[in-house]
DNA sequence: CTGAAACCTG
DNA sequence: CAGGTTTCAG
């Protein structure tokens, strides 16, 4: 029996889906939620929330593309657009999209976080960002290195339940 | 002219 | 995050 709106849990699973698609389409989303009536109101919500994601994901890319382009010594900027489990930029992105900290970070979710941060860095580094359209080119690296999301996803509930009902 | 996504605000 | 506005491709 689909649920009328949508949850707080829907909205914690759709931020664990973004660690796998930042531009999930209305048609892919509609698969992974089983549990959710969709109607036009329902799809933009779920839209608007990837909206806000990839919002919050690039303004915190952006910032550190600047803070490392402030480094005068290439050792510091190097250090500095290098995204490890270990660094603040990947602190603050698990606490977003994986508040309790109860999910595993994909791998290959960091690798595109620093590709991204490094697209700004360059971008800015180039001067490049003078243009008022200059992110533009880089979303559209990023969303072609979206990677599909675990089929687990596909149940009602996160994938972090520990059990589920029914 | 719409619809999707970015952008801005609260 | 939700609402409203702007931008832009189709």
């Amino acid at each position: 029996m689909p649920r009328e709106g949508l949850s707080p849990c829907h909205l914690k699973k759709a931020k664990l889906m973004f660690f796998y698609t930042r531009y999930p389409s209305s048609s892919t989303l509609k698969t992974y939620f089983p549990d959710v009536k969709f109607n036009r109101c329902v799809t933009s919500q779920l839209i608007k929330w990837f909206s806000n994601f990839r919002e919050f994901f690039y303004i915190q890319m952006e910032r550190f593309a600047r803070q490392a382009a402030r480094e005068v010594l290439s050792v510091a900027r190097e250090r500095a657009l290098r995204l490890g489990r270990d660094t603040e930029l990947y602190r603050i992105l698990n606490m977003h999209y994986n508040k309790s900290n109860d999910y595993q970070v994909p791998e290959r979710f960091v690798e595109v976080s620093e590709v991204a941060l490094r697209e700004f860095f360059s971008a800015i580094q180039s001067g490049r960002d003078a243009d008022p359209c200059w992110k533009k080119s880089i979303y559209k690296i990023i969303c072609k290195l979206d990677s599909s999301v675990p089929d687990n996803f596909r149940l009602p509930g996160c994938p972090t339940d520990t059990y589920r009902m029914g």
